[in-house]
RNA sequence: GGGAGCAUAGCUCAGUUGGUUUAGAGCAUCUGCCUUACAAGCAGAGGGUCGGGGGUUCGACUCCCUCUGCUCCCACCA
């Protein structure tokens, strides 16, 4: 095998990624063992890997890789989302680059277009998965719009039409003019916009004839104005009791409106007077479905006024706006303008400023559903990761509202509602079910006369499905068919792992498709990761240009090293701010592992060679060290504490493993090593690789597959993933001592100008015991530890504390007494002030009253140490001043 | 406007029912080293009183109140 200084990844990914995909060792197939599934939350068909996909694809593959060591049965099953509304979007820029307009194609060659663009950049995502070490079961692979999963899809319609959850009603819903279709609550994101204010001037009627008396209404949307349905005050504004039953004419139009009362008007805001415009305004809209007024539609899909507004007819919204606003200002009704901050809605998807529009829609109730998806939640049965997501998601399902989920789209489900030429419609699977329950209320129907609903589903409508039909997709929309084989045994899945923004859209139905179909959850835990942001905070995006290619990160840093990078830094529902200074972190820590490789594997053994006692030191201490390690890994990995396992396992590796188990445990130069330390340390470094691997698959395959001869077909993807056998706390503290004492004399080394090569005594006082001497003598190069009983005869040297022992290094330099006095004194005071606290304390007969017996004692531990300490340091200071 | 959360070393974060913490880690910084696995390295060092104020308690980074600053979610008053 190549052993050049650096790492190299890129000769080694590939190799075993291949190596993996050959064997089949990501594939799954029900059998006796326990499974672990997870299914991958479906990235876009149309999407390229980003950051936030590596954080959460690399949290994935962890939870996966390290359940299967933990000889679980393994399954992540991959995918992809067809995203109606984004990739719509996407084919239709395409074909306009090309110049093609959509609206000059047939639905038919519409989504032949749409299938070929996703036949070519399909997928893409997945492949570059691949590149992460993502172990899914590719076989697997899924698409939200598979025959199969798109018949799921149908089959949850009819369903829920047939129980009388879906209905179809006219509703006030967010209309995108560009895109072209409405978009969910959720898909709106309300940006502070500079606006006008605009005041205007409404004259009363007289008979239809215009007054001279006139009122002023504030309003951001004058072009509106032609839709006003009646001027509304609130009942109890005194300013306006006189126009109780009077009738307004509406500028330019000089149209009759009346006025109405409704509490829902602010006093104190604008005027405290409000034109009613039900077509174009939610709560307008709400407010005349109270006041029965008529609403009047003057815009059209398009944002643009229709021949409804009378004038201005054809000119788009905002071109009308400025156009009205010069007309309303020539002919006298404008009383002022105003600067205006105000919070408006635009399209995630295209960027277009919402229009509140009145449409035919297709509604789900959502009371019933949200009712069972909470309590599985709140009774703890579905945890989520970090759990202060509860009240978010207990305030969002107390509240939800129906969902609609009709989008004016091509790409998707379409719709299986089928009209008589009547206007009548049934609900059924397919065309020709559809023709026999039409049959049956008009019997001499044809089938060519039936027309489906031109809409498709919205794309969540197909994702809530996603645990369930991945596995079965017979099963939605059949809650008492049996499962098959494959969702029997898979579901319900373990974790999902995916971001807090989509914990509405997808999660809670993911949680009501699984309660209405199988009757079970689909998953028991729910680990929201954040939001990756650049290392200002700021969100990454491609206009910022702040995110970098993950490809070339992964080019350039190895893979394990990006993983190992952005999982440091990550804890649950904390956004992570991204910086490559941790990927640095990440390479480095791989090179590390490689160079430690090195070392053991130019080792050669000496069949005279003899185990030291210092080695014999370090591996019964690591055996100690590295269990300890294990139980604390396992603990911070039950409660989803990934990075802290991984920091764990990081500091093992590199401080206790490399600084102090292989400097203690190789043999000195040019000698050979004997086969105990030797197969020790293989033994160790095997566990750390399996430690080590569902964080760094690749680097701990390689150096695995090379550790010991292997056999064609074995991987360390199926080793047995270590456990804590037990260790000695004792051994671990002498061997802290020791590490301390190494320490100090090191330090004493350097403040001294003492060479690391030349030998050096230590003396220590009788009390001092520890197994781990040996350790000291190779680390510090000191020849021998004695015991004496004071260090009153020594003269030139230097001393120094570990906990309360004392040690002593003659030497035959002066040490600075000066300093030397400074230092003492100021560590003297330190504890002095420590004791008076500590003595404070238990001097109050309240605290020794009521504080726990432990607690009480470790106090007195604590004063007696001090005064230990205090009492060692005085001694030395005589002697120093009396030297 | 309603709700939730955060504020701990230069940076990113731990700190698990208040007491073995005289507040920890990693990175960064500083000093000295090309020591025969590793300069993507080795050895050593410095650095915070836990956003401000008040309270509860024998004892508070940890609980309560309040102020300040930030983030997110929901609703969007024309």
């Amino acid at each position: 095998m190549n052993i050049s200084a650096k790492y190299d990844p890129s000769s080694v990914e590939d190799k075993w990624y291949a190596y993996w995909l050959k064997n089949k060792f990501f594939h799954s197939e029900p059998n006796d063992k326990e499974p672990y599934t997870i299914v991958i939350p479906p990235p876009n068909v149309t999407g390229v890997l980003h950051m936030g996909h590596m954080l959460n694809n690399t949290i994935q593959d962890v939870l996966v890789r390290r359940a299967r060591m933990k000889g679980k049965n393994a399954c992540w099953v991959p995918g992809t989302d067809h995203a109606s509304i984004a990739t719509e979007a996407k084919v239709v820029a395409k074909l306009k680059a090309e110049g093609i307009e959509k609206s000059s194609l047939t639905r038919e060659e519409f989504l032949q277009h749409a299938w070929a663009w996703r036949e070519k950049h399909g997928g893409i995502i997945l492949e570059q998965l691949k590149k992460l070490g993502a172990s899914c079961d590719w076989e697997r692979t899924k698409f939200t719009m598979d025959e199969p999963l798109s018949r799921a899809v149908i089959n949850t319609f009819v369903y829920f039409y047939k129980k009388g959850l879906i209905y179809r009603g006219v509703r006030m819903v967010n209309w995108d003019p560009e895109g072209l279709t409405a978009v969910s609550d959720e898909e709106v994101i309300h940006k502070e916009t500079r606006s006008k204010l605009y005041y205007l001037r409404y004259y009363l009627s007289e008979n239809g004839r215009k007054s001279d008396k006139y009122i002023v209404i504030a309003t951001t949307r004058p072009e509106t104005i032609m839709a006003d349905a009646a001027v509304c005050i609130n009942p109890a504004d005194g300013r306006y009791h006189y126009l109780k039953g009077k009738k307004i004419l509406i500028p330019l139009l000089n149209k009759e409106i009346p006025v109405i009362e409704d509490d829902y008007v602010t006093m104190d805001f604008g005027t405290g007077c409000l034109k009613v415009t039900p077509a174009h305004d939610v709560n307008d809209y709400e407010i005349g479905l109270r006041h029965n007024l008529p609403v009047l539609d003057i815009i059209d899909e398009h944002g643009r006024l229709n021949e409804k507004a009378v004038i201005l007819v054809g000119e788009e919204r905002f071109a009308a706006r400025k156009k009205i606003v010069e007309m309303l200002r020539e002919q006298g009704y404008m009383e002022k303008e105003e600067d205006y901050l105000s919070q408006v809605g635009y399209s995630e998807r295209t960027n277009a400023v919402i229009e509140p529009r009145l449409s035919l829609q297709w509604f789900l109730k959502m009371d019933e559903l949200a009712a069972k998806a909470l309590k599985v939640v709140e009774d703890g049965e579905i945890k989520l990761i970090p759990d202060k997501f509860r009240n978010t998601y207990r305030h969002w399902m107390e509240n939800v509202r129906d969902w609609c989920i009709s989008r004016q789209l091509w790409w998707g489900q379409r719709i299986p509602a089928y009209y008589l030429p009547d206007g009548r419609f049934v609900v059924e699977p397919t065309l020709d079910e559809a023709f026999e329950a039409a049959r049956k209320i008009m019997p001499e129907i044809r089938r060519e006369d039936l027309r489906q609903d031109e809409d498709v589903l919205d794309t969540w409508f197909s994702s809530w499905l996603w645990p369930i039909s991945v596995f079965d997709p017979e099963k939605p929309g059949f809650p008492d068919r049996e499962p098959n084989r494959e969702l029997a045994y898979y579901y319900p899945t373990n974790d999902l792992i995916t971001a807090p923004e989509i914990l509405f859209f997808w999660v809670a139905r993911m949680i009501m498709a699984g309660e209405e179909f199988t009757g079970r959850i689909p998953f028991s835990n729910v680990y929201l990761t954040g939001i990756v942001r650049d290392k200002f905070g700021r969100k990454m995006s491609k206009q910022l240009g702040n995110s970098p290619d993950p490809i070339e990160l992964m080019k350039e840093y190895g893979a394990d090293g990006v993983r190992v990078g952005m999982l440091l830094c990550t804890t649950a529902g904390n956004d992570i701010m991204f910086d490559k200074s941790q990927v640095e972190q990440g390479r480095n820590f791989a090179n590390k592992i490689w160079n430690a490789y090195r070392l053991i594997q130019g080792w050669e053994v000496g069949p005279e060679s003899r185990q030291n006692e210092y080695q014999k030191c370090a591996v019964d201490w690591f055996e100690s060290r590295l269990n300890k390690c294990i139980e604390e890994m396992d603990a911070n990995f039950a409660k989803f504490r990934l990075s802290d396992s991984l920091m764990a396992l990081y500091k093992l590796f590199w401080d206790d493993f490399c600084a102090w188990y292989l400097e203690l445990a190789k043999p000195s130069f040019g000698e050979k090593i004997d086969s105990i330390t030797y197969g020790a340390t293989v033994k160790f470094f095997d566990a750390l690789l399996k430690l080590l691997h569902p964080y760094m698959p690749f680097i701990t395959e390689e150096l695995w597959q090379n550790l010991e001869a292997r056999k064609e077909g074995e991987t360390i993807m199926f080793s047995e993933m270590p456990s804590c056998k037990g260790y000695d706390p004792e051994l671990l503290e002498d061997f802290e001592h020791a590490q301390q004492i190494v320490m100090n004399v090191r330090n004493i080394r350097q403040s001294k100008g003492i060479a690391s090569k030349e030998r050096l005594s230590l003396y220590c006082k009788e009390n001092y015991r520890s197994k781990m001497n040996a350790a000291v003598l190779k680390l510090a190069n000191i020849d021998e530890i004695s015991a004496r009983k004071s260090f009153d005869d020594c003269s030139m040297g230097a001393d120094f504390m570990v906990s309360t022992y004392e040690f002593f290094i003659p030497l035959n330099t002066h040490v600075n007494a000066g300093e030397e006095i400074e230092k003492i004194n100021k560590e003297i005071e330190y504890l002095e002030k420590f004791l008076k606290g500590v003595n404070a304390k238990l001097s109050n007969e309240k605290f020794v009253a009521n504080a726990p017996e432990s607690v009480v004692a470790m106090e007195r531990k604590k004063q007696s140490d001090a005064q230990t300490k205090i009492e060692n340091l005085k001694n030395r200071l005589c002697k120093l001043i009396k030297d």
